[in-house]
DNA sequence: TTGTAAGCGTTATCAC
DNA sequence: GTGATAACGCTTACAA
């Protein structure tokens, strides 16, 4: 049936086979409410532009349809997509999923949603999610840390999608960045202790590889340690998973070695600090009499343990809403010159304390 | 040169103002290659139907002009969009953060993105996430529980997009589900306190508005409690967010208060069971010695904490993974027979025990 | 203020 | 196995 332009034959196009199944299109709209597609596109992006009485008709029309504009058609028309790319290492960590909140609440407030990827700390699904994400039309894309394929980068360049590297900040980088700087406040750390009195240090860290927010925190350490002289022992430098249990068996290990133990550990982050407070406590050591401990990201419980923890806070929603606010400035062409420091603060607990006299 | 069909004037193609910026189209991809965009596309999507050394050509055309397909047009001409929607209460937690990671997963590996909508525990923004994910062309959407607006559902049904609820299941549910019971679980902990010889309970729990999952557990205990004859008195009823703080204060409330005390309080989670546990020690009060407690979720934290915690674990990347492959299925017309049923597990640890003797 | 009509980048339907 | 060419649903000059 239906001859394709200049049938004689009238066709019955209320009737023609529907490949969306049924769903509304701006034409139907159109037609309904008696005015051109033009007019109801406009009653959508320049609702000024079209008398009140039409914008009206069509705002019924479109109701009475349950029209809902479709983002494909939109975007092919007009070269934008309203889409934002996001990508972190993983969802299982507090830090990255509230950041990622962060963001998806200052982007939702302009109309953009997130396309959210998770590398899973291997640069290759990294570079695999941002070319899947700028086959999306991301319009622009935010990248935890700036650890990643060359290619990757290339990727971004070549498609000039604007981009942000968040979480990590470092001077220099060619990278717009928002975040801290994560060897920046391992000095501080070491410092603290330092400060303390404190001279034989531990270190129980994550997996540093392919993680460049890990090395900086690790080589903050041993710069801050070296400028007095100090080093951590290779037996009492522990890397692996970021957990309770992995600080636990860490301390267990540092604590029965034969080398001479250390009066502070530096831990990666809370997780493993926290282990390392509860195999202290099984092991009957005393805290912060007999060792101090940090750690870092002051979860939750931080403040509530026992003893409570000595860490860093850092505002990982407020990178995020930075990140976003940054990228949509670029999107508007405003300059945006806010620098991109989330600054960290030292929360100095009860995990930590002046070195016991006797060493 | 190739006058397009009846231009007099060579026109310059090459040359063209392109809105997209310079990205190479199929068009160019197709010119370079020497082959029509009809082939270009099916060198992506059926392979097998062109010839090996034509393939050859339009995959190194495709390379050297760092063609990337343009989802918006593939979309618009295949409807088909191979995006996904999920909607959650909040990153916040570790219970949905893994299972929109689970879902990632299964989706990713079948080419297909997840849009994430949070609904920060209201119905409204749920909705209006619904709405956007619709617009966006989601082909299918997974949204954790079931007490939702009705225009929530009725935008689902009248776009016949296929949706799963998550986290909850209720027999009887007009939609399908991946969860489990929750009133079901909660039953099972009170049980299993009665059992211990329990008779005196207090619950603390997070915000019942507007979530049908507290709801459920409130129920499940309540009605546990009833066939024993018991109830818990409102003092020792405290409903707050679901933080280690506000376990603390609602145990120092119930101890102080001046009702009998009770010998076993059931939490909304592990968040809330590890203030209370917490607070116990502070007070002085031996857990479980005089006071049983109980969580949910099973948190890293659980297992190590001394008491250990009695809890429940349930595998909430696994119902993510299991909630993408119904609805993947749901898009292959297949017929997912699998119950939606992801059993919780109690582990019984150190923080229950028989009730005291002296009541 | 409103309408006409030409795209936007891809896929699908036919012929060949 | 390939190539024309008409959709797909919307936006946007340009015209009226």
């Amino acid at each position: 049936m239906s001859s394709s332009h200049e049938s004689a034959t009238p066709d019955t196009p209320a009737v023609r086979t529907r490949r969306n199944s049924g769903r509304a299109v701006l034409g139907d709209v159109a037609r309904l409410a008696g005015v051109s597609t033009a007019t109801v596109s406009r009653v959508y992006n320049e609702p000024d532009r079209v008398s009140p009485g039409v914008r009206e008709r069509v705002l019924q029309a479109a109701t009475t349809l349950n029209w809902i504009p479709n983002a494909a058609g939109r975007a092919l028309a007009s070269t934008r997509t309203h889409i934002a790319g996001a990508i972190i290492p993983t969802l299982d960590d507090q830090v990255f999923a509230s950041q990622v909140a962060g963001m998806q609440a200052v982007f939702a407030s302009r109309g953009i949603t997130l396309f959210l990827g998770c590398s899973n700390y291997d640069p290759a699904q990294a570079l695999t999610q941002v070319q899947a994400m700028l086959a999306r039309g991301v319009e622009v894309i935010a990248i935890v840390g700036e650890a990643h394929p060359p290619e990757l980068f290339d990727a971004l360049r070549q498609t000039r999608v604007p981009y942000v590297i968040t979480y990590a900040y470092r001077e220099g980088s060619p990278h717009h960045c928002i975040g801290f700087d994560n060897r920046a406040a391992y000095v501080e750390i070491a410092e603290h202790l330092i400060e303390l009195g404190h001279r034989s240090f531990a270190a129980v860290i994550q997996p540093a590889r392919d993680n460049d927010r890990v090395q900086a925190r690790v080589t903050g350490i041993r710069e801050a340690l070296a400028r007095h002289g100090i080093a951590v022992r290779p037996s009492h430098m522990h890397e692996g998973p970021a957990t309770i249990a992995f600080g636990r068996e860490s301390l267990r290990a540092i604590w029965q070695g034969s080398d001479k133990r250390p009066t502070a550990i530096i831990c990666g982050n809370d997780q493993l600090a926290i282990g390392v407070l509860l195999e202290a406590a099984e092991l009957g050591i005393k805290v912060p009499q007999q060792l101090s401990v940090t750690g870092f990201d002051d979860v939750a419980i931080a403040q509530q343990i026992h003893p409570s923890l000595t860490t860093v806070r850092v505002d990982t929603a407020e990178i995020g809403r930075r990140a976003a606010q940054y990228l949509l400035d670029v999107l508007d062409g405003k300059n945006n010159t806010e620098s991109g420091v989330v600054q960290p603060v030292l929360m100095a607990r009860e995990s930590t304390a002046s070195v016991p006299l006797s060493g």
